[in-house]
RNA sequence: CGGGACGUAGCGCAGCCUGGUAGCGCACUUGCUUGGGGUGCAAGGGGUCGCGAGUUCAAAUCUCGCCGUCCCGACCA
């Protein structure tokens, strides 16, 4: 049983200034937490209590599924040079030099160091499927920190990682992943979704992300009340209503309009007395490419141009897969008039000389939405100052290089399962899991032999939470002006009993006695016998998120006492001879 | 990295425009008081005014540079 008057809860009335978003304004109001820097923050008594009964559920969910390692953040510059990530990591990764001036990185990852021991140690499929994880501090050097724990740039992750013989191995550890996440979550008291992610950079056949819905998160997810439809931003696609097409004008031709100074696409829609969905937009970019030569590669820039449908909004994540990965911008002035020989605000597809597959490499790229494919007759720009061209067919008068998703969904759009409107809102990611495939024991050069003696490279998977924001998203979904309540699993201390006055002696003693049982039959007790005044006591008991609370006040000299529950403040009287039995019926219900 | 704001006691802020004794509330210490929702009274302690340079007889205040923090954007395996 722990003494509040013995303890440091630094518990504050006003929030600090630079706090935005509530569960870091709570966080240091109620003691758990204290800023260093940005991005960077120190856990005190309380806040540590809560991660580490985080952490705890996390580590006997991942142990019926795989073993517990612990990894070193400080990592040689060679391990991450043999991924390729050295280069690929950027600025996001801290970097420092040793004594002998040797190139060093903090951890933000370590899909290299796990690579790396099962290089050297796994030689064969008999020692598959293997399941590695472990609970580890990560630095991240994030361009912006912010909202308080929920960006940072160092944190706590868990994560694990998969080695398997073959795809359907990486099934199943991904399904074990999958279901042990789930119980993780569940048994943290979270209201989370899962939805399907955008595989990013680290390529990998599929992905999901475990999200939980709050206006604090920074993540778009696109879900279906209907069924279970969910998906990122990046990722969700949707069922749009078919557009009738125009009719063609004149021998069916590209048809060129005179335009005068109608450069967007509404004016352009309104101009012509048609609609922004039988326009084509289009959007002019520039790739950086490489001819990956892995020492001396040559950079080079190349034109992507981009045809949406005039009322969709592009995706850069989509593009972002569409062209492999490869860093975009738009295109500047001078670029455009390079290959449209027109000022922007006219520009289409006609009269360039496009590559017809994605792998030539030689000529601009012209990827199409997949909304266009098969209209016909739309209307665009002419490459021509003040025009604009009719009778504009995909594949007929011009042909794309390839047809590709780039468009982002929008809230009320139909559900591609069935139909119904789907739903926009903004969540945190607490967790992710993922089939990486072969790119790291590919790239790092990790091989067993398999069953017939041949040498193969095992798939992998890779798989992480959050220690961090699971506190932090709990709280999001479960504040109020005068504080927050944790699900009991994750809450420092599963009660506090408050003495309502310290100096009387019936009421001092009933409060000692009270937590004393409580603690002994299995309860994390915080004893409130600070001599303060019941409504500063109240106060700090409401701020700092344990889910229960009891009064000991005058009731005493009728046994009794009062059992609030802090997400709903309902009170109860309890006889104090029963206390014990009133929480035991609470944990069993 | 681009745009914006801020930096004065542990926290929240005023003072700066118009240069001249550094102030308020909370918190803290001591005493009394009070005892079911941040009690009241009194007396105290605590500040290189982010750092550096400049202007001036004199700088928290004006000028320049730097640093830090937050917000928007870019970015975010």
């Amino acid at each position: 049983m722990h003494r509040w008057s013995q303890l440091f809860i630094p518990t504050l009335r006003e929030a600090p200034a630079d706090a935005e978003v509530a569960s870091h304004k709570l966080l240091v109001r109620a003691g758990y937490v204290r800023q260093l820097g940005a991005g960077i923050y120190s856990f005190l008594f309380l806040g540590n209590r809560s991660t580490q009964k985080i952490m705890n559920i996390v580590r006997e969910e991942m142990d019926k599924i795989g073993q517990e390692f612990y990894l070193p953040a400080l990592n040689p510059r060679e391990l991450w040079e043999s991924s390729g990530r050295w280069s690929a990591m950027g600025e996001n990764m801290f970097r420092l030099k040793d004594r002998k001036g040797a190139d060093l990185c903090l951890g933000m990852t370590h899909e290299e160091v796990m690579t790396d021991i099962a290089r050297k140690e796994l030689r064969s499929y008999k020692q598959l499927p293997q399941i590695w994880y472990q609970i580890q501090t990560k630095f991240r050097d994030e361009p912006r920190p912010k909202s308080g724990l929920l960006r940072v740039r160092q944190f706590i992750m868990k994560d694990a990682y998969s080695f398997d013989i073959d795809a359907a191995g990486l099934d199943a550890s991904y399904q074990k992943h999958y279901e042990t996440y789930c119980r993780i979550f569940d048994r943290c008291g979270l209201k989370y979704m899962v939805i399907d992610a955008h595989s990013g950079a680290m390529g990998g056949s599929q992905s999901q992300e475990f999200m939980v819905r709050t206006p604090a998160g920074e993540d778009q997810i696109v879900s279906c009340e209907k069924c279970d439809y969910a998906a990122n931003l990046e990722k969700a696609i949707s069922k749009v209503d078919p557009v009738e097409d125009l009719k063609s004008e004149g021998d069916g031709q590209p048809l060129e309009v005179h335009t005068p100074g109608q450069k967007t696409i509404e004016d352009v829609a309104r101009f012509l007395g048609v609609s922004p969905k039988n326009k084509i937009k289009t959007l002019a970019m520039m790739v950086t490419e490489s001819d990956g030569d892995a020492k001396a590669p040559k950079v080079r820039q190349r034109a992507v141009v981009l045809l949406m449908r005039g009322d969709h909004q592009m995706n850069e994540a989509k593009l972002s897969s569409a062209v492999a990965g490869k860093e975009t911008r738009p295109m500047q002035e001078d670029e455009i008039r390079d290959l449209f020989k027109s000022p922007a605000g006219y520009l289409g597809p006609l009269g360039i000389d496009w590559a017809t597959s994605i792998t030539d490499q030689s000529k601009p790229m012209l990827l199409v939405d997949k909304a266009l494919e098969g209209r016909s007759n739309l209307i665009g720009g002419a490459n021509k100052e003040d025009f604009h061209v009719k009778n504009l067919t995909p594949g007929g008068n011009f042909h794309p290089t390839a047809y590709v998703d780039l468009r982002s969904v929008a809230a009320g759009e139909n559900c591609p399962n069935c139909g119904a409107p789907l739903r926009m809102d903004t969540a945190v990611e607490i967790g992710h899991i993922f089939k990486l495939g072969y790119k790291y024991s590919d790239s790092m050069g990790a091989r067993v032999l398999d069953r017939n003696g041949k040498e193969v490279a095992p798939i992998m998977g890779s798989y992480g939470i959050g220690i961090e924001r699971i506190l932090t998203a709990a709280i999001e979904q479960s504040n109020d002006e005068n504080g927050f309540w944790l699900p009991t699993a994750i809450a420092p201390f599963d009660v506090v009993v408050v003495s309502a006055n310290q100096k009387d002696e019936q009421i001092r003693s009933a409060s000692e006695s009270i937590a004393n049982s409580l603690q002994s039959s299995g309860y994390d007790v915080l004893l409130d016998d600070r001599d303060e005044r019941p409504g500063v006591k109240f106060k700090d008991a409401d701020l700092v998120g344990i889910p229960f609370r009891i009064n000991v006040g005058k009731k005493v000299t009728e046994d009794t006492v009062e059992v609030v529950r802090r997400s709903t403040l309902a009170r109860e009287d309890v006889k104090i001879s029963a206390i014990s039995d009133y929480f035991l019926a609470l944990k069993s219900a």
